[in-house]
DNA sequence: ATAGATAAAACTGCATGCAGTTTGATCGTT
DNA sequence: AACGATCAAACTGCATGCAGTTTTATCTAT
């Protein structure tokens, strides 16, 4: 029993699909596989030791979520988002982050406001500390309120999916110079304009937002050509 | 070879997994399966020949697509879109289709706007013969130029995920009265607004639409509950 | 008669094996 | 020397088998 259960504690996050889904997604949004590399599944399997049956059903998943690409009788390649696709993923970014916006000025509880304020502002500490590390976290904390706040959870699928792709490009963005302090300002312009319910000024800002976000990271991109 | 060949020729149309996933897809679709019901792989892997790995790859893909939903250790079910998400995915819709009315009014091409007008016109003619199935057709025909029009592949990925949810409940809304010219008319707008590249009156006439088809749609789920 | 326990049947999760396809390296030809 | 053909190694697609879980049917006790 202590045997099986152990073993249950290790391998169990969800079923092996699943940690192959993450353990790989894992490796290509943090860079460790560039774009264009293959995955074949052999070598998956080997490396987190499973057989090759869960990784396929993984590449399979990750080929719907987009993070991979695949041909029949052909490898997996990961996605090469920054070969043409960067700015048309950016662009539904900022749609998807206008509806989000919006809706969230119209239908967020009491709660909901208060606490993206809350947070928002304890987040200015990080801002003068420059701490990127820690304001890249609560960045994506602010974004996934706003995401919630619409109510709408096919919406937040979409954009939940949508930045998991644009995620490689994201993660470096508060590198560049005064990034930092420009992204509270415009969070902050997002956070009032929701706590008055103006639902166009909320739209506007974050679809502003994000823009800016996608110059920025459009600049990392080349950079690391 | 000739053997080989027309092997291919009856099994292929691209891999068994993706024939099995537009089978499936198009048993729900169709609703030749209803919400809810169980989807087990011995069945399907019998039904169509098949064995059971193909089988799990595309419930695998279905559940990606929405279509099913599967739990660790037990059958994959027809989803059951009516129940609590009717509202939500309509309401998804309708924002894609704004976006992408509004894309469409400022970035179409000369050619496309002109294939729209004409495709528009045409159907016409569809609406006093009162022929609903190719209505039907007409009006997939219409929107897919929409969501192209708006010149972003992920935005299209999206708003096409999306419709194939609704799909089973959009097949039926032609039936109730008036329904045609009435859809007719609303396409109209959208059509005037796109030529005049008035982006604003695109996306509010796209979004009505949307919001109209939505109601019609609920009407016809509750009939059928 | 109903509720609960128990055991068997059915089904999913994963591993493995084989057939067919792709990949890439070697050899021969121009 | 460069290009193309040929063949072997590597890899994917699918089938099948076993272990473990869920589901269902039967039996027992209240």
């Amino acid at each position: 029993m202590t045997e099986k259960k152990k073993r249950k504690d290790v391998i169990r996050a969800g079923t092996t699909v699943e940690q192959m889904v993450r353990a790989v997604a894992d490796l290509i949004v943090t860079g460790q596989m560039q774009p264009g590399e293959r995955l074949d599944e052999l070598s998956l399997a080997a490396r987190f030791d499973v057989s090759r049956t869960p990784v396929r059903e993984a590449l399979r998943q990750l080929c719907a979520m987009g993070l991979v690409g695949r041909q029949p009788n052909r490898s997996a390649v990961v996605t090469n988002v920054t070969d043409s696709h960067l700015s048309v993923m950016f662009e539904a970014m900022a749609e998807l982050e206008r509806i989000c916006a919006r809706l969230s000025a119209e239908r967020m509880t009491v709660e909901e406001r208060r606490g993206l304020d809350l947070m928002h502002r304890a987040s200015m500490r990080l801002v003068h500390a420059g701490d990127q590390e820690a304001y890249a976290a609560h960045n994506m904390d602010f974004h996934t309120r706003l995401y919630r706040g619409a109510h709408n959870d096919h919406i937040f699928e979409m954009v939940t999916q949508t930045r998991a792709r644009l995620a490689p490009f994201r993660h470096a963005q508060f590198r560049l110079a005064g990034r930092l302090a420009k992204s509270y300002a415009e969070h902050q312009e997002i956070v009032t304009a929701i706590l008055r319910a103006d639902a166009e000024g909320a739209a506007r800002a974050a679809y502003a937002h994000v823009s800016i976000v996608s110059e920025a990271s459009t600049v990392f991109a080349a950079d690391h050509r």
